[in-house]
DNA sequence: TTGCTTATTCGCATGATTTGCAGATTAGGT
DNA sequence: ACCTAATCTGCAAATCATGCGAATAAGCAA
């Protein structure tokens, strides 16, 4: 995703409006590698902006993605969760503490499907379950279910 | 998942009693290659058994689930599916009819996390997307949208 | 600054999927 | 044929997401 400033130049451009609901929403995702659910981004938007809208935040979630700016990305049927990351990678999932990492692979291009020959993929996505580093740690394992989100 | 035969062995053996609708469920899952939704086993079921619940295909698909004879799979979002096929595979999903293929893989082995390098992944599973043969094929895109299952 | 036009926001209703619950029913053994 | 626990079924309810219309406010012009 582009930055909020950047967000802001395009939304301008295409005759759209800046309201404050979504200068702070842009502000949320910048940079956000948490993949928050469209529920967790309306708890952090309230804290900031009381009387804010569930509805708008799904509207603006849903705009950004229709834009492309914003990825979608759901696993084991969850709830959808938000993406500013637009580059190519994938993920990883912890299964204890359901917290999602961003991953770069090495050799995805030697991946093929030997069977069936006849499909024709145009994307790959690849997703990991495991457990990551701060719960494989005996000595923080204080807090796992903290970032579970799982559903 | 096991054969109806075995499965309705394994129930016995568990003291679980054999009802019509699950036989009619065990036969209707038996190398099904469709992935199918719980709906989808709804419909199906209810054509030869008339009066059948949707709970009770949901009930039972948990269940099964639960024994691990049965897998589940979702993808963008949509309904969970389920699938019979309990040996390693991955799916392909074909973007314009919705089709979703089992799919084996060669060289799996060879992708691994580049960055972080803190995970530890414990299973990895892909998903292509992309055009399956049956759409690809100009001269039967007839009815291509026939099992477009898409949310 | 005021006013206008139209995009946005917001709250509520609605839809889709799935699970909880409790009473009616039935499988399977006695 | 009878008993008892397992099962089935229908309905309420939870979760996630979108449609809709009225109220509101951003951005532009005067």
């Amino acid at each position: 995703m582009r930055s909020p400033e950047q967000l802001v130049e395009r939304f301008r451009s295409e005759g759209l409006k800046i309201t404050p609901q979504r200068q702070l929403l842009f502000s949320l995702l910048h940079e956000n590698a948490e993949h928050p659910t469209a529920e967790a981004l309306y708890t952090t938007a309230s804290a900031q902006m009381p009387g804010i809208s569930l509805r708008t935040v799904y509207q603006t979630l849903t705009d950004l993605t229709e834009m492309g700016e914003l990825g979608q990305v759901t696993f084991d049927g969850g709830a959808v969760r938000f993406d500013p990351n637009l580059t190519d990678h994938h993920h990883a999932v912890c299964d204890e503490c359901g917290a999602i990492a961003d991953v770069s692979i090495d050799h995805l291009d030697a991946v093929s499907i030997s069977e069936p020959n006849d499909f024709s993929p145009s994307s790959t996505s690849v997703v990991f379950h495991g457990t990551c580093a701060r719960c494989a740690t005996p000595t923080s394992n204080l807090d796992k279910s903290a970032n579970n989100q799982t559903k």
